[in-house]
DNA sequence: GACCAGGCACATC
DNA sequence: GATGTGCATGGT
């Protein structure tokens, strides 16, 4: 059984649980848009410790701006993302990701920004490699946009409490967050953020659900 | 030693 | 269009 109240009600009380118990996040963890953009790669289905360990890697052989990573070979790049695990496939990513950048903006995040959300979304999701939640991430976090991450984390939790069904197409929850809250990049951005703390502390795939500040809100976990 | 981590593309049915 | 599989490292 769900908690009472319309999903939308639901998602705006969960907010301000989650930001009381965990606080604000500050998210994304990377120092600066364009070590999120490279960030947002490298941490498909790999923990971000190992991507920072990749992004050292770059940092310490000074690969980490848009042009230098153009120029590096696949096998260069690779032997450098070596710690963030797909290491071949991410090189792969990555410079299809830098050459697009390269070439529609000149490797200059700011230029990027003045084109439109939907713009942006459409021409990253025909790159190899950027999938929807690389695309959102990027244009949250680096970019600035308003369009909402959802992530395995998101997805689980509101799996559990019965907000969405199971396997729940990408879009569908996105369009959830997104219908139900006010269209803020701010806002956005740290939900996510909180959300995945969330994950981390209590949605493994083996939940730790004593104490999880959800459960007075969404209810008891149903999966 | 098994399982997991802030995905994605591609093959196969 | 749904489902399965490869990609690979490091922590628990």
């Amino acid at each position: 059984m769900s908690a009472p109240g319309t999903p939308a009600e639901l998602l705006v009380r969960l907010y301000r649980v989650l930001l009381a118990a965990f606080g604000p996040q500050h998210w994304w963890p990377g120092e600066t848009p364009f070590e999120v953009v490279v960030g947002a790669v490298l941490t498909q289905n790999t923990n971000w410790r190992n991507v920072e360990r990749a992004i050292a890697n770059l940092k310490a052989a000074k690969a980490l701006t848009p042009g230098r990573l153009t120029h590096l070979s696949e096998e260069q790049l690779a032997r450098l993302l070596q710690p963030s695990g797909f290491f071949r496939v991410k090189a792969r990513r990555l410079k299809a990701l830098m050459g697009w950048l390269m070439e529609t903006a000149g490797g200059d995040l700011g230029r990027l920004r003045r084109r439109s959300l939907a713009r942006l979304r459409r021409e990253l999701l025909a790159l190899p490699g950027t999938g929807e939640e690389t695309a959102d991430s990027i244009l949250l976090y680096a970019l600035g946009k308003p369009t909402f991450v959802v992530d395995a984390y998101t997805r689980r939790a509101l799996c559990r409490h019965g907000l969405t069904e199971p396997g729940a197409p990408y879009q569908k929850v996105k369009a959830l967050f997104e219908s139900s809250l006010p269209r803020q990049v701010s806002l956005f951005n740290e939900y996510h953020a909180l959300l995945v703390e969330l994950g981390k502390r209590f949605c493994r795939p083996q939940p730790r659900c004593a104490g999880c500040p959800a459960r007075a809100v969404l209810g008891e976990p149903h999966l």
